[in-house]
DNA sequence: CGAATGATTGACGAATATCAAGCTGCGTGG
DNA sequence: CCACGCAGCTTGATATTCGTCAATCATTCG
């Protein structure tokens, strides 16, 4: 096959460019920890990472195992999760493009993750990674703000699994999908879910049935619509909002 | 009066030491940030400190303020929760000694906290503090490595409002007051609970009654024993863990 | 076309919330 | 010193939300 205008370019680049070209044809670049470093320090971090594809369903890391690894998700969703030994399971958070994947406060990741979509990322063994954030404090800076950013989101989290009713639960989850960079067409409020109903129970503490029952309720009340699966689009935001702070009756 | 031994040995380390009388005095002091810094760099943070006591019930700081301070716990206990505008309220953990409050990703807190028991703590002023981060970085290091900590703890949190039961999470909670450092008598197994029953279930997502309720039938089983308000005995930390995990029948 | 996976809907039941009454211990003031 | 009141806690009766079980539908993929 001849070479096309787009591989052209990139071969171009590659021989004049600093930067690798992986994380030159990166997407999630811009959004990733990588955006708070130098076209030298980049080179240096490329330098200790591995591209990683999954496919759907596979396991990127176990919770308890030991922590060998970080990720940085450059494409894809990914969900995280804890279970109790009875298989009952929390999702804690579905990362998506610039999200980072293996902080962990001890020798052991503290969840577990796997693929929901196709996803790559970029791999970095921890002891090399460790040894770049000492040596970029822009880096370690950056991480420490993704991590407290996630804490953050964990903590609304708290509150809608501890205090909120199912409506308000999954108009909470609707919207936090909303506010995501880039998850969403701005004006046309079309949100795209790669996640089965089963997850977003499992993210929600609730169970599939009730939250099939509350997309039938908010779309037949019209504050959202149910397209083929994967793809609902909202229609009335503000009510949306009003249902997740628990102001509706 | 005349000064007691005590007070001479503290005036004496405060003519002799180069670190502050405060510092010197805290107990918290090995649990806390403070523990990663030379005697210099304590000397330092001590500098840009203020110390802070609060009654029961104050509050320290307000979800959605600016957050123009630090704090570090040096005694008491605090909560820390977010609240719907109707008044339901999710705590989000009780902090002690050494534990660290006012971390938030933006400008502003993103939860409120106030004394359950009078505490003291020292008042950092934000943008003193992050100067000092950046030119100490075991005091970034320490610090977060405390807010991953913190959130592998809200992550077991999330498993627990979204998929325990009602005597499960009990159970849970007992077992984390117990792994606390410095909170409990390792033999005697005995734990003290400064929180009321309604801050208990409003950390559990329950209600005061059901945690009342768990706490008898706990107690009827012969798992704990209920003493004096604010006491209970563990007579069986086994059986609670297997509670706790969702193993018992 | 048929099987499999995911989603929806209905009937019923269980866990927990709500409402309500009474108990306990403590500080206060007569 | 004791009665009172208050705050926190406990216990009971009833209500409600959501889970469980089950049947059906829709879509995709072999």
């Amino acid at each position: 096959m001849n070479p096309t205008e787009t591989d052209l370019v990139l071969e171009f680049r590659k021989r004049t460019s600093a930067v690798p070209l992986r994380c030159e044809r990166c997407g999630a670049r811009s959004q990733s920890i990588c955006d708070a470093l130098s076209e030298r320090e980049l080179q240096k971090l490329a330098a200790i990472s591995g591209a990683q594809a999954v496919a759907p369903n596979r396991t990127i890391i176990d919770e308890g195992d030991p922590a060998q690894a970080l990720f940085n998700i450059t494409a894809g969703t990914v969900r995280t999760y804890r279970a109790l030994p009875d298989g009952r399971r929390q999702i804690i958070g579905f990362l998506g493009p610039g999200d980072f994947l293996g902080v962990a406060p001890g020798e052991r990741y503290s969840v577990s993750a796997d693929a929901i979509t196709p996803v790559e990322a970029c791999r970095f063994p921890k002891r090399e990674f460790e040894a770049l954030l000492k040596a970029f404090p822009k880096l370690e800076e950056r991480l420490f703000q993704k991590t407290s950013n996630e804490l953050a989101l964990a903590q609304d989290q708290l509150l809608t699994l501890g205090r909120k009713t199912a409506a308000e639960r999954l108009a909470t989850f609707l919207l936090a999908r909303m506010n995501k960079r880039g998850c969403q067409d701005k004006t046309a409020h079309c949100l795209d879910l790669p996640m089965t109903r089963a997850d977003i129970a499992d993210h929600l503490g609730l169970t599939m049935e009730t939250v099939s029952r509350m997309f039938s309720k908010f779309a037949e009340s019209g504050v959202i619509a149910v397209g083929p699966p994967g793809r609902v689009e909202i229609k009335n935001k503000d009510r949306l909002e009003d249902i997740a702070g628990g102001l509706a009756i």
